[in-house]
DNA sequence: CGATTCGTTGAGAGTCGTCAACGGAGGTGG
DNA sequence: CCACCTCCGTTGACGACTCTCAACGAATCG
């Protein structure tokens, strides 16, 4: 365990989560919070093992995966900075749902399961800001979903760029903050076939030089 | 709107969400809901309409739906007895997330969002209810990405059979509660690709006749 | 009994995963 | 500063899987 950095602490603070806490239950939050690090592959925890916790991302990423019984990993979701994860744990079970493995060098805040639900109990604030978070990620979760079941590779990848480049029209660019293979398991794609998403793309105005991602025409993106 | 009749009532009652109330927030619950049947084929409401409701299905089946642009739909969810949707938007915002259509006759109780806010602000009782059912859909939900990346189509299949038939090993049987064509869009798959799933589980020992689904060897089903 | 819907089967094409080889980037150590 | 190494990303070849389209048979409902 460590101290809270200055950084870290902004990070905390302007998390959905904390952010709209009342004083009182904010600095019970803070109070409760647990600072730990951990290195690139480091696996946080496993499917299945007794579950106390649950985290939110300080800086760098988190890869939350499911193998089958041959090995094979699916990702089920990327948490980097302010994301929160594992806190359906609050009224689910004890056990963890998900491997969770950190992608690089991450910081992250965790929180005692048991004492979270007892503050919960007595600060209204805390219970509507957990109710926000479940909503949050069921609505990504149903996104992505619906994305599987109704995009190819190049449309997922476009859809990816439209949702981060920040402009609705004309060119566009977006920085990666991670690795390619990171968002291929996002996507639910093996590292090739994004690749190869990538390549097809180009016929569109996409240019991809290491992780900066040039769009020369964000509509004409929007017509994949 | 129609009288609540005693079985809907019993079904609404056993809910999860409900059946954990104390008398008072259970009370208040009654009063607020709304009961209402669709016939088959049915839309209860398009994705980005103004959302006022949240549903719990007391018989029957919902399928809840995305469109892509090319008009093809995908499943995000199918809900029968006892499933509540569109609660996260009790949190979220005001419109609906996605497609809803009656895929038999069914009956609904409709819940206010707003009036379900308001009495989540008195009674700790439904917060805690809103919260485990956030908690419950988000699992299933994440499961649901899990298995569609892992699995293949008559994994997926065997997978439901030996969730739904209710033993451990030796021989058992599932009758399907729907037609074929929602299970195979709850698994994320065409109708023939279902089908072809289950022929392709015939030679481990399941035979298929009508909705009723026999399993020679439950512990062979699960090798596949 | 006829009509419609549902389910199955076949053929074909498209998409994506896997395996393997190659090239480049970044980091380390000499 | 350079040589080397490792990891990451790309590309090609191949195969497995599943979607689509079409036709047929079965079941259901009036």
């Amino acid at each position: 365990m460590l101290r809270l950095n200055l950084r870290d602490k902004n990070t905390l603070l302007r998390t959905s989560f904390l952010s709209e806490l009342g004083p009182t239950a904010m600095a019970s939050m803070l109070e409760i919070a647990n600072i730990s690090s951990y290195e690139a592959r480091d696996v946080l925890f496993r499917e299945g093992e007794p579950a106390d916790c649950f985290y939110t991302v300080l800086s760098g990423y988190v890869r939350l995966y499911r193998l089958n019984k041959d090995g094979r990993e699916a990702d089920i979701r990327i948490c980097g900075p302010g994301d929160i994860f594992a806190e359906c744990l609050l009224t689910l079970g004890d056990t963890y749902l998900y491997n969770a493995q950190a992608a690089e060098n991450v910081t992250l805040a965790r929180f005692d399961l048991g004492r979270v639900r007892q503050l919960a109990e007595q600060e209204k604030d805390v219970a509507k800001a957990i109710m926000r978070s479940l909503s949050d990620h069921l609505r990504g979760t149903m996104d992505c979903i619906a994305n599987d079941r109704l995009q190819t590779a190049p449309q997922r990848v476009a859809h990816y760029l439209l949702t981060h480049c920040g402009a609705e029209e004309g060119p566009g660019s977006v920085r990666l903050p991670f690795q390619k293979s990171l968002l291929a398991g996002m996507l639910g794609l093996a590292p090739e076939a994004l690749s190869r998403a990538f390549s097809s793309l180009r016929k569109v105005g996409v240019t991809v030089r290491g992780r900066t991602i040039q769009i020369s025409d964000i509509s004409a993106l929007k017509q994949i």
